[in-house]
DNA sequence: CAGGATCCGATCGGATACTG
DNA sequence: CAGTATCCGATCGGATCCTG
């Protein structure tokens, strides 16, 4: 097949779900939290800073599901839970990367568009 | 491998802020409908597809407060208001195909993976 | 320690009706 | 044609309490 072609919009769709994934509050975080090796529940807690009990377990969960992460338990006491990224976790991780650079290098600038737009509207 | 410039967590919160400022349903998906150039409302509404007007409305004007896209109103009879991407848009959407080429590329691993993790959980 | 259960407000997103 | 206004359900995300 020849990927040089134009993504038609079947392939926007595909984006767009993989976005809207990938997008929310802390996935990436907890994936970024991750690339360094394997870590433990409240590691990972202390890692991303800011996030819930609640939120971290739904989205260990997605990215679990998704299979991004590999939950490893140790029946031991107390209990002791590993994750950690699989091969395709480490793929998005650096997918993400590029985007990280875009961000980081135009986020100043959004943020000053904002602030123009906003005292216009006044 | 240069690891140089190592972002330690200040950037990843940018990342994270501009993943769920394009990560939403339609962001994406809108700015790829202008790619090809200026087009307007109705006609960025039938390209997209599936999109309700409230939130084309509402795509495009957070679009337009980032600096994203640039509005532009003819007053005839009926009204006129044109779209287009402006350098940073294009940036973005620059970007965004990198996303769209590895969604394109794991997707059907990711569904698979979903399968066989719900398969489990019964 | 690693979560499950529950309550809550905020935002997302669709549908419909109305306006200049 | 290009929106605004409103209502509604679903999901996101935080906080708190409870359990093995």
């Amino acid at each position: 097949m020849d990927m040089t072609a134009k993504p038609a919009g079947a392939d926007c769709r595909a984006v767009s779900e993989i976005l809207s994934r990938v997008g929310d509050k802390w996935t990436i975080q907890v994936v970024v939290a991750l690339r360094s090796g394997s870590q433990r529940f409240n590691g990972i807690k202390r890692r991303v800073g800011g996030i819930s009990q609640q939120m971290l377990t739904r989205t260990l969960k997605t990215l679990e599901r998704d299979g991004m992460v590999e939950r490893t338990v140790r029946h031991t006491t107390p209990p002791q839970v590993d994750y950690m990224l699989t091969p395709l976790g480490h793929s998005l991780s650096e997918t993400a990367r590029h985007l990280a650079d875009w961000a980081a290098a135009h986020q100043g600038v959004i943020a000053g568009n904002r602030l123009q737009y906003d005292a216009r509207q006044l």
